[in-house]
DNA sequence: GTCTATATAGCGATAGAC
DNA sequence: GTCTATCGCTATATAGAC
């Protein structure tokens, strides 16, 4: 569960109170089914408050977004601090976000509502959120951060996890297995996976094979398309 | 470009008229600044016709979606009348898509837009839009079935293929290289590498790879999950 | 079945109070 | 800066005409 910040300022609180409202109605009542109306009115404000702080009802999802990306990142430090195993810490830094959608798997979808449409200022993917992108990008690099690696590896390998974590997200959304656990396993999977394919593609046979896939999405650009 | 099919009954045309208006509009002043008031006047209907054939403004938009993959099928259908060369065909079910929304990008960002939403009638990943989704994996299966497969790797690969297209589709609107160059490249360059594994698959020392990736997939229940 | 006319409800904007 | 009161516009629902 995702929590907010303490508040400091009066602005900060009234803020702050808005955002949980919001996020309790909707989780009450969908996202869709819940009036900004409703939301000021729980909150006991006017409506113009609630906009004052969020210039829509995307909006607050887009900080929630935000809220996750931060407690994610709380999460992983803590594990990170104590181990340099880099199974467990590429575990964490996968499953952590898994965990913190758990028991938020409606409210997190509308996350991805604008994902098909680069300029809107709310896509997950497009310029406006780049930087909560890079963040999400930020904790695989420090999870694989006790590895030596190569260093065309070490840009890719970030950025490939983060949009494995993505895809496998989506999975998770629609997975109706009990606690989501056939997208957590193939979470897991892929992780031991690629650790397996690290190893491997060190060896002399496979030279061949790496080099033509990274020169593939490093042809394609893929490194700087979503900065 | 994809039209619509020729109308024979009045409601038909009608139907068709609405239709073909709201993209026209769409496509001149983007889909959430057109209203239905507007499609309906520069169709010289009531807005009320245009919600008795479209229960919604979306509702176009999932029009549009079959539309594209009408048109896909029939482009596919005839190069793979005239072609056994797999390459070729694995390159038209792939691109073709590609070429359909090349002048349409922003119009196909939308069939995104409740992708993140399991229950939503116009999830492009939900059960309402299962039929849609199996045909765009038959063109795939369709387009492989000059190969003879094992049994896993038949059933995989279709969906493996959609997969990965309706990843890269998303890339492709996001792309702002010329044409989408670069997007294309990766598309062409993924199918060559496909092609490069299957035959490498089949090699006795990738066996326990091979057997421990599509083990992974299966175990997730992707082939299931999506219909 | 096909469509028009009208009504409702909510998002987002804004003028201005304190 | 923080917030209230109010309004315009649009998606959608519906009653009923033809």
């Amino acid at each position: 569960m995702v929590k907010s910040e303490p508040a400091t300022t009066k602005g900060e609180q009234t803020r702050d109170l808005i955002f949980k409202t919001a996020l309790e109605l909707f989780r009450e009542n969908g996202f869709d089914a819940t009036t900004m109306q409703e939301v000021a009115a729980r909150a006991n404000v006017a409506k113009g408050a609630a906009y004052y702080y969020f210039p829509s009802k995307d909006a607050i999802i887009q900080a929630y977004y935000e809220a996750v990306q931060t407690e994610q990142e709380r999460l992983c430090d803590e594990t990170f601090a104590k181990t340099n195993d880099l199974k467990k810490r590429l575990h964490v830094a996968m499953h952590s976000k898994f965990d913190l959608a758990q028991d938020d798997r409606k409210l997190l979808g509308i996350v991805f509502r604008y994902a098909g449409e680069p300029a809107h200022p709310l896509s997950c993917l497009g310029r406006d959120t780049a930087a909560i992108r890079r963040r999400a990008t930020e904790v695989f690099r420090q999870a694989l951060s006790v590895e030596r690696l190569p260093k065309d590896l070490e840009q890719l390998l970030p950025l490939a996890m983060w949009s494995l974590q993505m895809g496998l997200l989506v999975m998770f959304l629609y997975d109706d297995s009990a606690d989501q656990k056939r997208t957590r396993q193939l979470a897991t999977g892929s992780i031991d996976f690629t650790l397996k394919m690290m190893v491997l593609a060190k060896l002399p046979v496979f030279k061949k094979i790496r080099t033509r896939v990274l020169t593939l999405l490093s042809e394609a650009n893929l490194l700087t398309e979503l900065d």
